[in-house]
DNA sequence: CGCTGTGTTGACAGGTCTCAATATAAGTGG
DNA sequence: CCACTTATATTGAGACCTGTCAACACAGCG
């Protein structure tokens, strides 16, 4: 049995080893993108998708206004640019926040394995609801709350989520991404990200030295984030 | 070929009468929810999904702040609760704007779906791809716009869907929502929805009696509204 | 007729954005 | 290694958007 990342903190989902090896055959050879490299750009052509080995990969789009609109941080593990799939062009930039190792999986591909291997299939329809589910948390956290329990809510989902990659994972986010790009995940101003985040060490929630945050009180940060807990369905 | 209807505006998709035959097995019989109904709670347990065949129906979770978010308003045509599939207790609670006609879809006849009719479990696969790439729209919009700009995407992609079921459709659209769920929706207050829509009114884009809005100057909605607009892919 | 839910309006407070200036860090080429 | 350039972080002032609270109007409904 492997265990298959998809997405975030606990959605982990045991596959067969014959599951894992129809997975790995579709899977091209792995390619690396260096940081700050953009693995495809809204509007272009799309014909696959990309198996995250290393690295960080941010999706996200340029909205009219001039801004952007980040969705998802990527580590490794995940899938990328899944949702571009159901459109014909790319609806997503996918750009490499660190130097990153992807292993492309042709669209036409993932068709023949929904014919070979329905189980499979139906896992990977569960991991898209559930990446759903995590847009509507963070529709609702956009829509309804404060900046700054955002940014606690994104530190803490970070944080979850690499520790589920490495369980030794200290409390600290080591983060390759500008002030600028925080903005542009939790839906604000850059400017404002600063202050805030300066609120947070204020309060003694957090530590900060250059990119990296330390997550010195997380049971605090929980408590501003208010986030909710969901339990997956396995199988 | 029939056509299935699961999300938003140009999402239908030919079907082959098996596959629509298959979908036919599996789906319960009608079954009729009044106005306010509620088809299930956030927090139930949950065996089914629903089609909805009539009616709207409202899909969002109440918020730790005593706030609601609601994420989508459903049509006739659409799956409703699939998200919930992924967890184990229901994610959302699905209200009844008006009296609804529904046809229940238990959980495990979907993975015999998926076994049988591979070709469809792609479809659907696709389907809530492109629900995802609507949620990350919502989330731009919501994130990266003011408040008047979603409410004009909001009147707007109503009636796109309308239109979409039938092409007949007026310009107008007759909401079974109180303004206070319009603020749910678009992530503000009622008061401010209020001020907003007068706004709307103001500038000549919409004309406005009871809880009908009519779309006076489409072009005008849409430039404010300032929505990317996708083409699907087609198998 | 009085309830009750909803819509409307006003005054005010607070959050967030914009613009602009400065400070700091990171690269770059000499 | 240093001077220079560029990107990023920080800070301040002011304007705008949105939320809160409270009052009132209006409709449907018993």
């Amino acid at each position: 049995m492997h265990r298959l990342a998809l997405g975030r903190f606990t959605d982990f989902i045991d596959i067969s080893d014959e599951e894992r090896a129809a997975l790995d055959a579709i899977a091209g050879p792995p390619c690396d993108v260096p940081a700050r490299g953009v693995l495809h750009r809204q509007g272009s052509e799309i014909d696959r998708v990309y198996w995250l080995g290393e690295g960080w990969v941010s999706s996200g789009v340029a909205t009219p206004g001039g801004l952007q609109q980040i969705f998802k941080i990527h580590l490794p593990g995940d899938f990328v640019g899944v949702p571009s799939m159901a459109v014909t062009r790319a609806f997503e930039t996918l750009t490499a926040l660190t130097p990153v190792v992807v292993r492309p999986i042709l669209v036409e591909d993932i068709g023949k394995l929904f014919a070979q291997q329905s189980r499979l299939a139906a896992v990977l329809f569960l991991c898209v609801q559930y990446e759903r589910v995590m847009l509507m948390d963070r529709l609702t956290s956009i829509g309804r709350s404060r900046a700054i329990a955002r940014l606690a809510a994104l530190l803490l989902n970070l944080y979850d989520r690499l520790r589920s990659i490495d369980p030794a994972q200290p409390p600290t986010v080591d983060l390759p991404l500008t002030q600028s790009e925080l903005g542009d995940l939790v839906g604000i101003t850059a400017v404002h990200v600063n202050r805030k985040l300066q609120e947070l060490e204020r309060q003694g929630l957090v530590a900060r030295q250059r990119n990296r945050v330390d997550l010195v009180d997380i049971e605090g940060l929980r408590r501003l984030a208010d986030l909710p807990q969901y339990q997956l369905r396995r199988d």
